[in-house]
DNA sequence: GGAGATCCGTTGTATAGTGCAACAAAATCC
DNA sequence: GGATTTTGTTGCACTATACAACGGATCTCC
């Protein structure tokens, strides 16, 4: 077994390249929606409608970041915003029939791309490499 | 065990919210190098001297974007153009003196984080962890 | 050995994503 | 009730990126 610092070494420089490649990705992928817009819509759907500003502390961006991409998203009737019955300041953001219709296609795009990715891997090791990120995503 | 299409979403999720978070943690880390600086000096130190086509290749980017970047870094002073004997329309670059001791720099920054990161992981999981990582970069 | 194709890099142009700062409106806190 | 905080928008600047057009060097094939 390599040593532990080297090891570090390998997930570091492995999910920089990941990151590095995503975008990309992500554009061929599904050209509608960018790496960004696909993770708002996701995101406000999986949690049944949230604030622009919970998007922006999820994915540490600045407001004015989400609020320019919630106006495009907004544009492509993809998403609206619902008046806060509780706080007249915020927005409750929810995708609309069509924005779950894209959003629904995108992910299975996605999984498609990374079914074919893993197709040699086992079960086993699959489910072992879901719960390490898994772990390491819940850490920071 | 979860079925393999959960943790194939939950591989796509968690690789993805990284991808969105790298560059933000990337200048935070380290100012003066951005995610794809960074990589760029990484790779052409790590193969020895490099071309610009060979940059654009491995990130696929294009080679305009990779002129651009490689101009930046060379006004830094932290790489050099050599003429290639073997080809004059190519040019191999280096990271000079200065462009490793920022990578050095850099480098140990990174580690340092993820070193923090993944403080409570015993040595097989990290090892196990690097290997799963290793296999997912080499399939694409 | 030469003409055309190909490769390598640069530059012009356009676009998207991002952050910071200033602002307005609403809520909260003494 | 005034000060502070929160929420979102907008103006401005900058970076990263792609595509297209170009110039120079090399290679291929006849």
């Amino acid at each position: 077994m390599p040593g532990r610092e080297s090891s570090i070494d390998t997930i570091q420089r492995e999910l920089t390249a990941f990151a590095r490649r995503a975008r990309h990705k992500a554009s061929q992928l599904h050209p509608d929606l960018s790496l960004v817009t696909y993770s708002i819509l996701d995101l406000i759907t999986e949690r049944g409608g949230c604030r622009a500003a919970d998007v922006a502390a999820h994915f540490m961006l600045d407001k004015s970041t989400v609020s320019r991409q919630v106006t495009a998203l907004e544009k492509l009737g993809l998403l609206r915003r619902e008046a806060d019955p509780d706080d007249q300041r915020g927005q409750i953001l929810r995708a609309t029939e069509a924005g779950l219709t894209l959003l629904r296609d995108a992910n299975e795009q996605r999984r498609i791309a990374f079914t074919a990715r893993l197709s040699d891997w086992s079960d086993e090791d699959i489910a072992r490499f879901a719960d390490y990120l898994t772990r390491y995503g819940a850490e920071g």
